[in-house]
DNA sequence: ATTAGCACTCTTATACGTAGAGTGCTAAAG
DNA sequence: CTTTAGCACTCTACGTATAAGAGTGCTAAT
């Protein structure tokens, strides 16, 4: 059963994906033969289908549809036979001028990146920001607001900030503070945040700042600032674009998926895993271990500055998206992304 | 014909639009006689349904349906009929305890206010932040990114942050900024945000400042930072919840809605008007002037430290939703809030 | 190995008839 | 004069029947 696909078989099957991606219907035998060049009847069609789909890359709705290609029939689709061209020119030039403004902080960009993704595929996009963790500590602040609640401000060398509400057990005026953080500027600079937070637990064991009053609460509360940093932030737009999508034509499946949008930690975890890998990763169907978004495919990319991956970004939509359009897209916002970034980073 | 309801009138008005309210279906003069306490028959029932949708009340979807209300018949309802009940002390609590954490920053605080209200009425719940702009001054500081890149950081009393990038014309060295940070911390110390922006234009007219160079450049660096300070945040949470509503069936519809929520700036356009009013402010239907939200309503309250109105906060459902459970739900969590930004400003 | 032919299956669209909900009107009752 | 019972009428919703069309699987011929 479990056989290889001969050339026949491969030219069918692609027949009737590439038909399906852009009517969204059961293909049936007549529709192949007669409308992409393959030399074969109908009759002999209809057998190579019934071949595939005991071989499970195809399935009939109903007993007198036509077919309709299975997760596995994406899978190895976009594995074996479809073959990613650059992406045009113009679709080029649109992200590059939509990232490359000079005044836009990073907050912007991460979302401009994402409302293009979804502009250009016509789907949903998404942009995992960077960790915080994983960029290069600029600056640290504590400011007084209010009796012990100390805000502490830690912004990147890309210029993110991040700010976070600190209590601390000992009164402490805004001078105190002042002072720490120019202390703690001065020890981390240059640093990336992973590597502060290593300096910073190494400095507290080091015997003489056990007595030296100033450094050692410097460090208590800095320790408190970098603890448990969040996932990163996640952009999503262009949600209600797979709206259109005849497949969540039922509202109880759409609503199921915005569900899911709306609650982002899934999402993260899934962009999470594209970020281990090198290159494109798609997760087709069930592949997404999230049965909320077992209809769904996503086309993911890591960006990286020089070696280093700092985020994911991609394209979510149906299974039955079309690939050869959206992977190119993804792959190029991605290195334009990097590029940008790391350009950013001096 | 622009005469005025009876108490009969009034009765048979309240009973449909109650019964319409839980069911979202026409509502028939049987059930209006047989369901609500009205010693009449279903015949009489029918006379002042009649003279009801005459004076545009009610209208019938079709010849032989029952009786739907209009946004007229709700506005009706809100204004003379239904008289709101203070909040169960279940729901006060849960508002409470939800949102007087101890060490939750303003941002986690408005995105609670926002989960709890759709929560509670099991609508979309939102909560346009307090205009940055309307906030105590408390601490500014600037950053050399890159080349002739600064970022400027503002911080208001109650610990919000915002960020912003801005090019200098001129080269300037991190001490230099440092020096103008701490100079511009001192003149605009305990002035709101809006205050702080006149007394800068002021400064800056001074003629002594026109030869310190110092001063000048950091009056300059400051009103860049300051001018057109962004439209408050928007926290939509439950959009969701919205798409139970029988209402939205409809895909194109519900498309239509989402994208309205995605856009945000009309909802904050909306809301904006609310700040403007001491208490609840609730529009139906067609009041929304947004086409898109027509099939809407929006029960909003402004939320004010002492008499300054800080921000809105409020709950969009269908026009049919249930008005005496969720006034009292926006009113009551306006006043919470109010009362804890209060305390968090000392 | 391929294909023409054909019977068969299932979906979809259309029409039709009926049940039920609800109305509006009229005439009788209070 | 107001209320109500009664009844004819209207419209929707729903189920059934029917026909058309798409597509299949199988067989037999090429």
């Amino acid at each position: 059963m479990e056989e290889t696909l001969t050339a026949r078989d491969r030219k069918v099957l692609q027949a009737i994906i590439m038909d399906y991606i852009q009517s969204a219907e059961p293909v049936g035998s007549r529709t192949v033969s007669k409308k992409y060049k393959i030399e074969l009847s109908p009759a002999t069609i209809r057998n190579v289908m019934a071949d595939l789909e005991e071989m499970g890359f195809l399935r009939q709705p109903h007993t007198s549809a036509g077919r309709v290609p299975t997760d596995r029939a994406f899978r190895f689709y976009v594995d074996s036979i479809l073959e990613v061209r650059r992406l045009n020119k113009i679709d080029q030039d649109r992200i590059k001028s939509g990232l490359e403004h000079e005044k836009m902080d990073i907050n912007e960009m991460m979302k401009r990146a994402s409302s293009l993704l979804s502009l250009l595929s016509k789907q949903t996009g998404v942009v995992l920001a960077p960790r915080f963790g994983s960029n290069v500590f600029k600056h640290i602040e504590f400011i007084k607001l209010r009796e012990n609640k100390i805000l502490v401000i830690i912004v990147s060398k890309l210029g993110e900030v991040q700010n976070k509400l600190i209590e601390s057990d000992e009164h402490m005026s805004q001078d105190e503070l002042d002072k720490y953080s120019r202390y703690l500027n001065e020890i981390m600079g240059g640093l990336s945040l992973v590597e502060a937070k290593r300096k910073i637990m190494e400095e507290m064991k080091k015997e003489k700042v056990l007595f030296d009053k100033l450094m050692y609460r410097a460090l208590q509360l800095s320790q408190k600032a970098l603890e448990d940093e969040g996932e990163g932030d996640l952009y999503i737009e262009g949600k209600t674009n797979i709206i259109q999508s005849p497949e969540f034509a039922d509202v109880e499946k759409m609503r199921i998926l915005l569900l899911a949008f709306e609650e982002k930690t899934k999402l993260v975890k899934l962009l999470d895993k594209a970020l281990a890998v090198q290159g494109i990763q798609i997760f087709i169907g069930v592949e997404n271990e999230f049965n909320e978004m077992k209809d769904c495919t996503v086309v993911a990319a890591p960006y990286s500055r020089e070696n280093f991956t700092l985020g994911t970004l991609g394209v979510i939509g149906p299974t039955r998206m079309d690939y050869s359009s959206i992977i190119p897209i993804v792959d190029y916002t991605a290195k334009i992304l990097g590029k940008i970034l790391k350009n950013m980073n001096g």
